[in-house]
This record gives structure tokens, C-alpha cells and sequence, in this order.
DNA sequence: ACGAGCTCCTGCTTGC
DNA sequence: TGCAAGCAGGAGCTCG
């Protein structure tokens, strides 16, 4: 599932690409992708025709590709979004839903196979989209405050694995990169963020950049063919995980199972003995 | 204002 | 063998 580090892979493989090219034309092979675009699939094809690209950008998981008129594309990956690029000639890949015919001949497609993410217009947005404005800085950007986020974790009442994945508090964050920097960190998943010390709070911030930056050095994180780059290809952080996807699976510091528990419809995954439950407020 | 739960979507895996 | 349920989950939305 793509998260910062997947996304970033995708944004910094897109640069080169589509930076200065000109759209030839837009074909939407699938409305749900363009659900955001209120005007409609028709809409977003033609208004988007003849646009130049400038560099992609990207804050948590959302990436925009600025336009050169200040406007912006708008783009999330959701579960299984792609990008891909090939010759227009070459035969679309299953689930293809939009196709971009670029100035220099070639095609990026946008593949899906889940449609959580999607694609809209943002007027004025190649700065900063309005739809990504409530998102809180994740934390590769140069103005992320490990401190102040340390905070204001520990001032929300609820269980510290929900805080880190509040978009709003620190973005970048999914499933994958909670447990394994709660693992890292050495805190339970359920442990109330009130309970945390501030050193606490910024260990296991720390140990989200820490693990997300190892995964993006790696390509990112790939289980199956739902992650892949603009070239089609897969990360190697997936031989990395430590509790992610290791049910019953020795821990790699101390060899207990591990253990996996259903939280918000969803998985959780951790070390029994190495993250331990405190009832109390550390300090 | 904030926290928690629901929902959208497809396709691979699992079980009867 | 065939069918259906289970499972994967980001984020907008609603409700309390």
C-alpha cells in the first residue's frame, strides 16, 4: 500500500518525465477515478488538454503535479494507484483508468485496481492544492516540527498507533509504517498517547522518519504487483519488516511470536514482550 | 472541537 | 469445481 516513502518513490520517478511536457490529450477510461472533479470526466479530459507539467510535488501521500498556468493535478494513490509510463502503442495494463498522450510522444497512465485514490483538477493549487492544506507537514519536510508534533501527540486522548495515523497530526503514515515504528520504538499500539513520555512521543516520531527513510532508500515497501514504480518495478523494503505481515513470526530482537490484532477494521502487529502495555503515565 | 466508526472498491485467498 | 465470504486499507464523511 503506498505511503510516503512509495510515494515519494512515484513523485521522484515522475520528474523526470513529465516535467515541461505538454498534454496532447486526456482520456478517462473510467469515471470513478475523477469523482473529485465535479464537472465530470468529459470536464477534466478537455480542460486539461494542452497544459504543461512542472515538477510533481508531494506532502504524507498526496502528490500534485503543478501546471505551468498555477494550476494543478491533483493526485492520491489510495490502496493500488499507479503511475505508468509507455509508448501509446503498448497494450494498457489491467485496470487502467486515465491516460495522459504527452508531448514527446510517450504516455503516462493512471492504473488502479481499487480506485480509493483518484485524480482531480486544483485550481491555483501548484503550490499548495486547498485539498491538501488541512494536512499536517509529514515528516521529510524541512519545516516539520519533531518537537511541537511530539506535543501534540501526547494531547490527544486516544491510543498512540490511531495518533500516527492521523493525517492531520504527522502525514505519510499507513498501517505499514505504524507498526513498524511502534516496533521500533518499542511501544504498544494501544498505549494512550496521554500515558507517553515526551521522550516517548519523540522516540517513536523519530522512528517513523527513521524507518520511512530506510524504506525510501529501498525503493519502498512491495508485497505484490499493487506497488510498483513508473517503470513497473518493486521495492525491496518488504524483506525489512519486522512486525508488518509477520503473525506468529519470530520477532527479530527477542523471538517471541508476534502477535496481530484487529484495530479500526484493520490489522495491528507487534511483539508481545517487547511492547508491553503500561497502565500507567511514564514520565 | 474532537474522537470513533462507517463506507467506498476490486481481486486474491480461503473454506465449505 | 464453484461459489461466497474474508481480507487488504486511506481518507472523507457522519454521528455523538
Amino acid at each position: 500500500m503506498p505511503e510516503l516513502p512509495e510515494v515519494e518513490v512515484v513523485r521522484s520517478g515522475l520528474e523526470p518525465i513529465v516535467t515541461g511536457r505538454r498534454i496532447e490529450s486526456v482520456q478517462v477510461l473510467h469515471p470513478r477515478p475523477v469523482r473529485r472533479h465535479l464537472a465530470g470526466p468529459e470536464d477534466f479530459a478537455l480542460t486539461l488538454t494542452g497544459r504543461s507539467f512542472e515538477r510533481p510535488r508531494r506532502r504524507g501521500k498526496y502528490l500534485w503535479f503543478a501546471l505551468a498556468d498555477g494550476d494543478a493535478i491533483l493526485a492520491h494513490l489510495g490502496m493500488s494507484g499507479q503511475f505508468r509510463l509507455d509508448q501509446p502503442s503498448a497494450e494498457l495494463q489491467r485496470n487502467t483508468r486515465i491516460t495522459f498522450d504527452l508531448d514527446d510522444g510517450g504516455q503516462l497512465r493512471f492504473v488502479d485496481q481499487r480506485m480509493f485514490g483518484g485524480l482531480s483538477l486544483s485550481p491555483g493549487g501548484a503550490e499548495l492544492p486547498d485539498e491538501v492544506a488541512h494536512i499536517a507537514l509529514d515528516p521529510f519536510d524541512e519545516h516539520f516540527d519533531l518537537g511541537a508534533t511530539a506535543d501534540r501527540l501526547r494531547a490527544k486522548r486516544t491510543t498512540v498507533k490511531r495518533a500516527l495515523l492521523d493525517q492531520q497530526l504527522v502525514s505519510g503514515i499507513g498501517n505499514i509504517y505504524a507498526d513498524e515504528s511502534l516496533w521500533l520504538a518499542r511501544i504498544h499500539p494501544e498505549q494512550p498517547t496521554a500515558t507517553l513520555a515526551r521522550g516517548e512521543s519523540l522516540a517513536v516520531l523519530e522512528a517513523a522518519r527513521t524507518v520511512m527513510a530506510e524504506a525510501l532508500a529501498q525503493g519502498g515497501t512491495s508485497f505484490d504487483a499493487l506497488y510498483v514504480n513508473v517503470n513497473g518495478q518493486s521495492g525491496y523494503f518488504g524483506r525489512d519488516l519486522n512486525v508488518y505481515g509477520r503473525e506468529d513470526l519470530p520477532c527479530p530482537r527477542c523471538g517471541t511470536a508476534i502477535v496481530r490484532q484487529q484495530f479500526m477494521n484493520r490489522s495491528s502487529h507487534f511483539c508481545p514482550s517487547c511492547q508491553r502495555l503500561r497502565k500507567r503515565r511514564s514520565r
